[in-house]
DNA sequence: TTTATTTACGAAAACGATTTAGTTAAATTT
DNA sequence: AAATTTAACTAAATCGTTTTCGTAAATAAA
């Protein structure tokens, strides 16, 4: 059985294909009798249009793009969970591209989206994308709206949705005091990304408001890479002085501590205190339980979507500058008990 | 800057539309001259050819479907991110869609593939789907292959692959025998998913072996519904002949047991070993750890890419009926350790 | 009854690329 | 020098829709 189009279903019922094509878009050109009968061959025949005919007329493809920097990450995964669920409501169609975090790999991938394969962008930077925004820039010109997620791009003016990163982290921080530590380190990853910026000064707020002296050393610059951030830990728990708390930015860079401290044989939270940005189903469930500031990642895909669907169905392709900011929640658990 | 398309190209450039888009395609037809011309204009003005133009034409769209009965899962996950890694290669797309385990869902999504949107389709069973695969059928009858991961449909001849569930179930099964276990419980998903029956054959295959008789109670059908499922193995754990282990076909039945025995304060193993089919990447790091069959989720879906890219090549649209197996590995953790 | 309007449809252009079938000029062969 | 081939290009058809512009018949208004 062949694929039908609109010319055969034209002989089959003996009218024109502009008939039929109308009769399906409900035209009130064309009358209750013929689109009945339209209707009833199209069910009959298993008619589904040829999508990209019809791209190719609109300049609409109802489809979208969503780059992430990292596909393995529980944050990514719901927040792609929650636009898919959104956009399939509305007839729409995801294209999935993984950047690997690499900044030649997200060029990439926006130049081939920048010719009318999707009507609109939903993306988190890579880590590795220095302060130059030229293929977004020109993405967005030429008339591709953006709405960046999470890892935003504060220079583009367009749609963005994050968590309150500064506050939530200030909050973890304080809480860490709170428990007891005086000596707290920051488990960055690369400079260029806004979370981990607003995370950190949420981390120095924290200490400046207790009168904690802020020691650089104690902000660690990871790569994501397993294995250097592996050694990068460990040197940091091997030292003469070693902290008393980990704050870390991201979920991946807190499982290497686990496994760190798991060599070196530290006691979670007895020795050292450990607390994360995470989206990880399992934290009620390690050995010790994870303390996790958890950001609502599905709502924040879901959200995303909906302000770029939002704006596909306006005529004018620039989207708004607004910041939608949604609240993560500091879930205590065993990693941050204090003996006491 | 609006985007650029051929015609524009060919007045900048002055010659022929047709001359540009052989050019593009390093066609013989046209001087190296020109090219050299053509490709330098093409490169100035950012030139990337309409997808859907080229796609009405050739009724290929470089576009491939995925389609998981979930998304918030990490064997999906994984399967998702190895097919997106092989298929990037190629420069093909990949539209992910989300079953949610639902059959009328799939069937819809199917319905919305089967019109030339996609080349082909990669694609793993909801558990709801029933033993009629029409939808299946008539996409694959209809010159759109598909190629099956992990929840296969043994009814439908084209590419496969899966894992050796019938042998690592036998074998995880046989190491609860030999950890002392006599009264194994099997939580099982829906009968019509080929994982779950070849997982229950080799539980049952090594019970037989090692002559335990075999008691129906002792395998649980579950839903894949969170509350529903947490009450039925809460009802098997507090029974008045509790089970010595349980084995979980899926990973996330596994976690529910983890609470349960939370609540019920069971310790694991030493009241209840525990062992599941899972790709969590902390299972080393709960309590207890957790004994995983872990199955090359990532090589699963790069596997299955590649095979349907290799198709996709030919000109005839059926894919030989194989089952490619790769293996999975028992990986003893706590969860199983015997006390003695 | 004549004119205007509405109803219901069809023909053909358009979207942007690819490709087939020319076409011209130059190069080569006879 | 005439005939043939080759090189390098162009015009136009094509893919499957949508949409604009007609148009004929039926109905309403004059």
């Amino acid at each position: 059985m062949a694929k039908i189009n609109l010319k055969q279903m034209a002989e089959a019922l003996g009218v024109s294909v502009s008939t039929i094509s109308k009769a399906l878009r409900n035209s009130y050109e064309i009358s209750d009798e013929t689109k009945k009968k339209v209707l009833e061959k199209a069910e009959e025949m298993g008619y589904v249009g040829n999508p990209y005919a019809g791209s190719l007329r609109h300049h609409k493809s109802k489809t979208i793009g969503l780059i992430v920097p990292e596909l393995t990450n529980n944050f990514f995964i719901q927040a792609i969970s929650g636009a898919e669920s959104v956009v399939q409501e509305k007839d729409y169609h995801i294209l999935v591209y993984n950047s690997q975090d690499d900044y030649e790999k997200e060029k990439s991938i926006l130049k081939h989206l920048r010719n009318g394969r999707v009507d609109g962008i939903l993306m988190s930077l890579a880590s590795t994308t220095p302060s130059s925004y030229e293929h977004l820039t020109k993405t967005v010109d030429e008339g591709i709206p953006i709405v960046f997620f999470d890892r935003i791009c504060h220079e583009i003016e367009t749609g963005k949705v994050t968590t309150d990163d500064f506050l939530s982290s200030f909050n973890a921080t304080e809480f860490l005091i709170q428990q007891g530590c005086r000596d707290i380190a920051f488990l960055a990853l690369s400079d260029h990304l806004s979370i981990v910026n607003k995370r950190k000064q949420g981390y120095l707020e924290a200490l400046n408001k207790h009168d904690i002296i802020f020691n650089p050393d104690r902000i660690l610059k990871c790569t994501g890479e397993e294995k250097s951030d592996y050694q990068k830990i460990k040197k940091l728990l091997q030292g003469p002085n070693v902290p008393d708390a980990i704050f870390a930015s991201v979920e991946k860079l807190a499982l290497t501590v686990y496994y760190v401290c798991g060599e070196l044989q530290v006691n979670i939270p007895e020795k050292l205190k450990l607390l994360c940005f995470s989206n990880l189903r399992t934290a009620p469930l390690l050995k010790p339980s994870l303390t996790t500031i958890t950001q609502p990642a599905f709502e924040i895909g879901a959200t995303a979507a909906n302000l770029l669907l939002k704006n596909l169905s306006k005529k004018r392709t620039l989207i708004d500058n607004e910041n939608i900011v949604l609240k993560s929640t500091l879930i205590k658990r065993d990693s941050t008990r204090s003996s006491s």
